[in-house]
DNA sequence: GATCTCCGGATTGTGTGCAATATGTGTCCA
DNA sequence: TGGACACATATTGCACACAATCCGGAGATC
């Protein structure tokens, strides 16, 4: 595996539940809410409406709220507090077109460095992501949850693969989330085994330390991804 | 000129002095002591002794130390609190891969959308540029610091021209500054004289818009920032 | 002599109060 | 009727107090 924090980024992490600390609850909570569309795009998030339904304080809040605005995921004013950003046609398109360059870079890296327990761990998110679109006894909700869980840890063990711990922070942070799981949600069953035989193929030609095929391969992955989004903003 | 906030990205901004409020005067601050080395690598932020100093209670200093650690400036643990990054010789290496990439990518991207205004910013900051070089009435310091700031200016400039308003918070806040810094200090006057003849180049090939050899350029011209830093950091 | 345990100081984590600021609403006047 | 002003309310910004936690050293034990 590789070195001190690489492998924990990428997405907001586990599911916001156990005997987490207060900001970090505060924060994956809230991801959670924005990037599953039960806060939506412009809406405003209080701080004390928020501190009394997770039974905290309104520091810990305020904390996880401004870390979400480092993410980008919020956008904060003076006095005003901190609302959902919206993202127009133009931002999707220049969001996916970023993410897509980091993550090939990630992938170009993982290919020259990757470990035996780096493609394990690629493993391990593969078949996860192959069991959870099988899964025909949930709703479609918590299905599609299940399948991001699983497409995160695929991509987070690509990009700690990478060993480029700067790089895996600005991809946690930075790139959306929200987009990817919505993104997840109208993905056609084709499209679904469509993206696990592309992280298959990634996969392979990260263990076989190709770096340039690894590199277009996650470029158009994210790609798709990204035109699939188009459809449904336009639709 | 671009859209919202991209022109007010990359690097920490202006000096730590005005009437600013609380969190950005903290914030400011303290980068600038990491960025000019008065707090040195693996040295603790201690919240109260900075409150003391800036005659501000902690709250406003917690929230800029959290906004540093977002940047990757500091590194934060539970009840141990934040201290400054150090880099070893693969990190800069990674790091200034990063930046290339990202910077060259603007640049591209500035070649197809820059606008007049755009171009004219840019143009400012080389002529600071060339006129902080030609400083002769300065200790080394002050006149490194307003090289650092041109410098700061001309790559705003480009990125604020890319129109692409993640790629500059990323710029801005993820890419290093304490090593922009150093290298500058390093420099030569030749070395300073090359920086500022590919700061006209790059300028001459956004205005034309030729995307491809603007990119080409910025990413030679970070890398040959990435070669002082090595020099130094092995003497 | 080495290691373990416990204690005290230092520092961060969290809760809460009050002041500063923005937003919405009603009223008055042209 | 429409607009401008003033006030009431909602919300954030900052300060401070107290609780939780960590770290180093002194002393005890083997």
């Amino acid at each position: 595996m590789n070195e001190n924090g690489v492998a924990a980024a990428y997405g907001g992490g586990p599911l916001p539940d156990a005997g987490m600390a207060g900001p970090v609850l505060a924060y994956s909570s809230i991801r959670a809410w924005i990037v599953e569309g039960r806060l939506r795009p412009g809406e405003r998030l209080i701080e004390a409406r928020i501190a009394a339904e997770l039974k905290l304080s309104r520091t810990p809040v305020r904390e996880a709220v401004r870390m979400l605005a480092a993410d980008g995921l919020v956008v904060t004013e003076r006095n005003r507090g901190a609302v959902v950003r919206s993202l127009g046609r133009q931002d999707v398109l220049d969001l996916y077109e970023l993410r897509a360059r980091l993550e090939s870079y990630a992938a170009e890296l993982a290919a020259s460095r990757a470990a035996a327990g780096d493609i394990a761990a690629i493993d391990d998110g593969i078949r996860d992501f192959g069991r959870a679109i099988r899964r025909r006894d949930l709703d479609h909700l918590e299905r599609t949850r299940l399948i991001g869980e699983a497409n995160r840890r695929v991509h987070a063990a690509i990009i700690a693969a990478s060993g480029h711990a700067r790089l895996a922070h600005l991809l946690s942070s930075a790139v959306d989330a929200p987009l990817v799981f919505e993104a997840l949600h109208e993905f056609t069953n084709n499209e679904l085994a469509r993206s696990n035989l592309f992280h298959q193929l990634i996969r392979d030609t990260i263990a076989k330390g190709e770096p340039v095929r690894a590199a277009q391969l996650m470029h158009e992955h994210i790609m798709q991804g990204r035109d699939r989004i188009l459809r449904s903003l336009d639709a």
